[in-house]
DNA sequence: CCTCAAATTTGAACGTGTTCAAGAAAAGTA
DNA sequence: TACTTTTCTTGAACACGTTCAAATTTGAGG
């Protein structure tokens, strides 16, 4: 019965995200969703067991839809300060249809109880698929990080993107080109600073943020 | 007809905020508040238009909680460092009986279309007397912090506090003690750190953040 | 083809935040 | 005091997210 059920479930997923898009979070009732598929509610559920967890579904395809421009736009950039440039432009690029959303996404993704928080357990895999993208930016960079950043750095990268995000949310300029400029100006400042992490002071607040991002993971 | 109408404001408000601490955010509905206030849910509506804005009259109350602590703590505090630190842990002195209602206060609080929201209108009256105790922290230090950063350095700290704010809520450690070490950590190295701001990249970025934290003031 | 257990689907029901027409109480006016 | 206006209070009602017992459909085994 894995045919029929898949097609509902993607169904589901398919009605519920387009209606983000087109008529926002709040507008987008359960009811609605199921009316728009044609399914009662209690079958919605069956399948995705609260609003929130679609927004989880919403997650996992911008995430595949960032790596895979990810990877498109990384062919041509060989030093980190353009391959980091490149992938967050990209992660902008993916979320952008959602932005007038992006409020009440990040509203419900912050709360650290929420299986939606990119924190947190139940989003394990949309984050570490969001991670390599970071790993694979650092990695095959010429010339490569310090040897002593190499393995914590995709990770507080990945740290900068959901700063990157928050930012992006309550840009309201046109296009948000605010955000694709904070992007540019602090790309270059990021990588030229990597120096400053061998000052032990410094080291210690990366680590501190390092071992409490991965401690709420629990 | 001002007393009366007051008492049961305030009614209303003691009774929301005492569970807040005493239950959570989620078992603390409209209807138990008037059922424990006494009065019907509609009342309770008269004077607080939605839930969240039981929340704005916690942060109004924190924030005053944290206007007091910090003025004493100041007292006893000349240089910017100690000032400095001085301000963020009266700060979370203040928030500490509301820790495990945070992730629910910081998902109302971020959403930019809530009334709470700390850069939106609504929060004006709280956001600048909270900056206020930044600008007494920054304005009597001795030795004075540079010309050229005076006028911004209030409000970029701020910011930091929003950001220590978000840590917190984060951090589940005994009594928050790692959000502690992260102040005690970080705030030297932003005080030693201030030379940089004379970068000129540097500043264009911090330049983008404060006209972004402006404009979604509207 | 028939049987039956599992998977899927239904729609009514619950508790929530919020609204609102209606009424009660207080304050103002004479 | 008697009338009017304003302020305050009530409780039923609405739409929402979510749950769940019951009904239906499906696919495997005979």
């Amino acid at each position: 019965m894995t045919v029929k059920s898949e097609q509902t479930r993607q169904l589901v997923a398919g009605v519920a995200l387009r209606m983000f898009r087109e008529i926002g979070f709040a507008k987008t009732t359960m009811r609605a969703i199921a009316a728009e598929a044609g399914i009662s509610v209690g079958n919605a559920y069956y399948y995705f067991a609260s609003k929130d967890d679609l927004v989880q579904e919403l997650y996992l395809q911008v995430q595949a839809e960032h790596a895979a421009r990810a990877a498109e736009a990384l062919k041509d950039a060989t030093d980190l300060t353009s391959r980091l440039r490149a992938t967050l432009h990209t992660g902008l690029d993916a979320m952008a249809p959602y932005h007038r959303f992006g409020g009440d996404f990040i509203a419900t993704a912050i709360r650290p109880t929420s299986p939606v928080n990119p924190f947190a357990a139940g989003s394990t895999a949309a984050r570490e698929a969001s991670l390599d993208i970071f790993r694979t930016a650092v990695g095959a960079a010429k010339p490569p990080a310090p040897k002593k950043l190499r393995s914590d750095l995709p990770e507080l990268l990945w740290l900068c993107y959901m700063a990157v995000t928050l930012f992006w949310v309550y840009d309201n300029s046109e296009g948000q080109q605010r955000t694709r400029r904070l992007v540019d100006g602090a790309v270059p400042l990021v990588t030229r600073g990597l120096s400053l992490a061998r000052i032990p002071g410094v080291g210690k607040i990366l680590d501190d943020f390092l071992s409490l991002s991965r401690s709420i993971r629990g």
